[in-house]
DNA sequence: TGAACGTTTGAACATCTATTCATATATTAA
DNA sequence: TTAATATATGAATAGATGTTCAAACGTTCA
């Protein structure tokens, strides 16, 4: 749902209108906000955030990783399918094989921010 | 769930065993990538995004968070006590009001590598 | 004290999401 | 062709999640 503009959800009396007008010119477009939440919500979830991993080492089929993290192959071809929609995946077929591998070098390093404020208390 | 050992849920027979234990030995423990994952949710929610993105600029009480997001001030309450349990804000008391800020610095890092993804197709 | 205000909280609700199950597709080999 | 295997897909289900609503809490000020 967005923002109607006509009827206010805000139930409160705005107290500091100078920083809220001032945080709203410097606020992106929702649009942004939005594609970056997806993003994230994409590593929101430990089974993929390991297939991430696990491809970051080394190129794999289905069958590989579901051997490794020990599920279902139709559930990992799901969430390959989620990942390949975000483009942070990509496969090629070899046969009756299909071999997924990263596609954005990136990965890694929003997964090292990430640990940054892990490891921090 | 996690991984009972004793029934294996792969469904297929392993086609590159060496690849699957090499990439085995390599993985971090199953719940540093959880704590990622769970990292990473919260960021994977707009509305989160941009209470984060906003206090990125500026401290602010609930009601500006509410004004500036045109939302009810319960529903950024309910946000921001998630957002303080994992670490990424903090609160000062004035009065009757509550000021939040960005506790940990890592948060505009995050932020950066998820556009520097989204940025490319 | 009591009213007003900013904030928090818990329950209810609707929506979203990850996995399972059954089945379909595609390729190889016999 | 048929059988076997790897993968994909759609429907169903259980569980998680975001917002709303009503009510409580805590502080200030008459």
């Amino acid at each position: 749902m967005k923002n109607s503009e006509t009827v206010s959800k805000c139930d409160c009396t705005t107290i500091h209108e100078d920083v809220v007008n001032n945080v709203k010119s410097k606020m992106p477009e929702e649009e942004s906000l939005i594609d970056l939440a997806d993003l994230f919500k994409i590593f929101g979830d430990s089974t993929r955030v390991r297939i991430l991993w696990a491809l970051n080492e080394s190129e794999m089929c289905v069958c590989d990783i579901s051997a490794l993290l020990n599920m279902t192959q139709s559930a990992i071809s799901h969430q390959l399918r989620l990942l390949k929609q975000s483009n942070l995946v990509k496969n090629r077929k070899d046969g009756k094989v299909v071999y997924y591998s990263i596609k954005d070098e990136h990965v890694k390093d929003i997964f090292s921010q990430g640990f940054l404020h892990i490891r921090e208390k």
